[in-house]
DNA sequence: TTATTAACTTAACATTGAATTAACCTTATG
DNA sequence: CATAAGGTTAATTCAATGTTAAGTTAATAA
């Protein structure tokens, strides 16, 4: 039953039993690799081992807490750091465990709907593909960051729509790619909308209003590239 | 056998030496220093010699029960506060009304599960640390107090209710992080919790009503960020 | 208990601004 | 120099968000 074709490896934090079993299955069954921990040291140790990309914990566990893991995976591992989501059960407010700070990405409350798990999981690690992808133009001048939705060019930070956002990025992704209409349709829009010709080139000009002229390249009868010259 | 670097000291105040062995040794294993005493008294004297950060306190005991003990403890130390909690048999749960206004932090019920015991006390030891590094972020003109619900801003300090608090919180806790409504939902709310449409936006409305409308930004189809301009 | 108050949610309506369209203009290239 | 592809501008649209007041529910007091 393996549908998920990226292979990532998910670690599973928790002190019970029965909810490792019962999200290594649901999580399993999708194709994903599991490995699981009973509490924060078993993590700490398996997390250098395995690398995984996604960390499900729980917030509560006797001795070391999932606050404490968190942030000790945290420091741990400087640069490849994986994406981590706590569990909570529903009673738990969130001002009493303020995970954020501690460096949390998301939060799964309990009790767990297999198909949310599961959505949700998946969604997570569509971030980790995209921060991949753009974490690479780290020396050039424009930096595009996902998580704060902001645009920083030559220091200067602009907030973008969401459209021209996505236009952006995905243009930016791959400096020097060309990127036929086609393309972008189906990427930013999904190829089910139905929008009209001129729709992307007025979100071109927008871009190119808020960058300058320099970034966004026309090949006209193919389509639009990205570069920083 | 010590897991715990804190290094935290404990006091367990019970007229039972039974609960007061079990505790300790409990307690103790985790790598707290733990102190006890039998009666409300020997506390008291205690309590000034060795600061514990966390008193376990037994609510039944003969001369001076622990509603009492609490309340000249919390007289007697008006500044460094340590956290109390009180353990109670589940049958007297009408005391429970009188615990919190003694100044208790929180109950924990008999019989004592060893697991639950610790996860609770290192739960609430945490609650102690975090209330310290809140009140370091002196340059920003904002401070959080998880404990009061409590803001600060500019010299006036706002009591919020609690689902504002907790919004509040998760946005400041990552300033210029573009959280979306999912997420929101997902931490304040629970990913279970149906709620209307429009039930986030109330909120944000009220928290701009008291804090200004600079802090707050809404990013149209994204969600909302927190800053400090 | 019942009364009272505050917190929270909902519902109805208003407003906003991002996204799109439409109409017209410009340019590259055969 | 014809023309198809792309550029520009302003008007329009519509979903997302803002706002208010009226319900609910939960907490607290009497």
């Amino acid at each position: 039953m393996q549908n998920n074709m990226t292979g990532h490896t998910i670690l599973l934090v928790d002190d019970e039993q029965d909810i490792l079993d019962f999200l290594s299955y649901n999580l399993q069954k999708e194709g994903y690799k599991v490995f699981t921990a009973s509490n924060g040291e078993e993590a700490l140790k398996l997390v250098r081992q395995i690398s995984p990309s996604l960390i499900l914990l729980d917030i509560m566990m006797p001795k070391m807490d999932g606050i404490e893991t968190c942030q000790l995976i945290r420091k741990d591992l400087q640069f490849e750091q994986p994406i981590i989501a706590f569990l909570t059960s529903r009673a738990e407010d969130y001002s009493q465990v303020a995970g954020f700070e501690a460096g949390a990405d998301d939060y799964i409350t309990k009790p767990i709907r297999p198909r949310l798990l599961v959505s949700k999981v998946s969604s997570l690690l569509r971030r980790l593909e995209r921060a991949v992808e753009t974490t690479d133009n780290t020396n050039s001048s424009l930096k595009i960051n996902r998580d704060k939705y902001l645009v920083e060019l030559n220091e200067n930070k602009i907030i973008l729509p969401k459209k021209e956002f996505e236009l952006l990025e995905m243009l930016a992704s791959r400096p020097g790619n060309v990127f036929t209409r086609e393309q972008i349709l189906s990427t930013v829009w999904g190829n089910e909308a139905i929008v009209g010709e001129r729709t992307i080139d007025v979100h071109i000009r927008k871009l190119r209003e808020k960058l300058g002229n320099d970034y966004i390249r026309t090949i006209k009868g193919v389509g639009y590239t990205f570069s920083e010259d």
